[in-house]
DNA sequence: TCGCTGGATGAATTGGATTCATCTAGACTG
DNA sequence: CAGTCTAGATGAATCCAATTCATCCAGCGA
């Protein structure tokens, strides 16, 4: 049988941790740091050592708790949705779906008519935004995580890979421009270069891309730190792409819809591997069907 | 700000929907029915709807009260599991895998000698049942799972996916008896059929494949429903192939060991579409590195 | 060195959870 | 179809676990 332990003190113990400081977290809960303190020592009994390091100061987790503290918080915050979820009066019916901007803006949302085509009665709530939304606390039903490998903090499915390629608009090849024939070339061009904000060593910059092609064609000078165009993000990068200001390395994936309009061309046929697209989701959503066929969707349209 | 439901509640409304009894439930907790019905109109009230149907008896959750359940009992279960492996005295090594019963002693134990070798300082603890393990309860750190789709109540990979061919002992293909040139052909030999017992209306058994064959080869007479052996377990049916005793449709993963050692041979080539094999784990476990390691040796020795 | 902040500790207190006593609906029985 | 029994509802009374109070202590900063 299941031993559960008191959950007065777990939620005292959730609190303090997340603001490392009892007298905060007694001011949360609208009790006395007394109280916190007097429950956190209950569950360090029961788990047979501490749980904070509390001197020297500042208050910190030891390695135990540091293991207890992202569960515990992620059953609250789950507890904590599902209750108002059960508690809202309407039932909701759009399916709220978040995903890195440029990726909302560039991919889903010139392909949604597809999807009201076959979906009529699943209406959808995009939201984009490079910040990372809690879905346990329940801010969107689905996210679309741009990364390396497969997220393993909540049910993922990959759904496609990208690459990076050098990406120009037409006009910009023009007559009276040098041709480029070889990777070399692309240096008598503008390049854009934007930030890789997600913490990868060796994100798909222009850096990258460089030394790869260096290795098959030695003309390329080392060391090439200077950009012409530089963006903080890169769906600005890519509209500055699109209006012929230069060539930036964009994922074909991000590009896809301009790549098949004529309205981007690739500039050279090197690739960069790039970074995985998975839907994600919370364990047993209620709406998992829904989220089943926008997942089946968005590989049937890649 | 969260605003977290009364606890006490949430832990009497788990028990009773788990039990479906009131009184049942105050028996678990050791307190009074009385008491569990106090706690369980608390929570009716902050979701502003009942959570059970109390009559017309027996007592059964209302949709509210069915949407709320698993999402508890899930978190009460990680709770425990988290609050008894925090306080374990010795750190577990051996990583603890389950898997179904056929699947464990026909694929992974013969292959454990390869895992050894490449990784000698992961042990694992191989637990073949055909019951489904809680993970959530610490039952297992890992789940081999066997299903047409990919499993959404936890972290979960696809490994491989097996077909289902007749299979047999080179031995009973000896001389003297009718060669296999044609699907019908099999019908000369004992058929060896056991049970699905996972809930697929289309399990891969000896009527679906001679069905799919039938529009191949309209020689096969419809409806034939006579099996000369019967197994309960498919772990046993294939031991009886292995003595040369009959023809089985068998998954090519399960006895892929056999066939490559040419202890088994296809009788014929037409398959049957199979399952999924899925390396199942919580969120978020504490030895990440050691269940993608697994995970990734799976797919590499398959 | 002296305050000051933040947490520990143990006894006293209190209020939310539990029980008790009673009531009711529905099921089962002969 | 009464008679009986089970399971849960309800409201007042009770009680114990959580909280507070009062006090003490360690570390930090001026």
């Amino acid at each position: 049988m299941r031993k559960l332990p008191p959950l007065g003190s777990l939620r005292a113990f959730e609190a303090a941790a997340r603001r490392l400081s009892f007298r905060e977290a007694a001011a949360e809960l609208g009790v006395t740091p007394t109280a916190i303190s007097h429950q956190v020592r209950i569950l360090e009994e029961i788990c047979g050592r501490p749980l904070f390091r509390r001197r020297p100061r500042p208050l910190a987790l030891t390695d135990a708790g540091e293991r207890l503290f992202p569960v515990i918080r992620n059953g609250f915050d789950t507890f904590a949705s599902v209750v108002t979820a059960v508690s809202a009066k309407t039932i909701r019916t759009t399916l709220r779906v978040t995903s890195p901007n440029a990726f909302a803006s560039r991919w889903l949302v010139p392909r949604l008519p597809r999807w009201r085509k076959l979906y009529p009665q699943i209406r959808l709530e995009i939201i984009g935004t490079d910040a990372v939304l809690n879905l346990r606390a329940g801010d969107a039903d689905l996210a679309i995580r741009y990364a390396r490998t497969m997220p393993t903090d909540l049910v993922a499915r990959e759904i496609f890979r990208d690459s990076f390629f050098p990406v120009c608009s037409p006009a910009l090849l023009g007559e009276g421009v040098p041709a480029i024939t070889r990777a070399a070339d692309l240096l008598h061009y503008p390049l854009i270069h934007y930030d890789w904000l997600n913490g990868d060593r060796e994100p798909p910059s222009w850096s990258r891309w460089l030394a790869v092609a260096r290795s098959v064609d030695p003309d390329i000078p080392a060391a090439t730190e200077h950009w012409d165009l530089s963006f903080r993000e890169e769906i600005h990068a890519i509209d500055a792409v699109a209006a012929g200001q230069g060539i930036a390395i964009c994922s074909d994936v991000v590009v896809s819809h301009e790549i098949e309009s004529g309205a981007l061309v690739k500039a050279h046929d090197l690739a960069l591997p790039g970074y995985g697209f998975y839907v994600v989701h919370v364990p047993d959503h209620p709406r998992q069907a829904s989220i089943e066929a926008f997942a089946a969707w968005m590989r049937s349209v890649a």
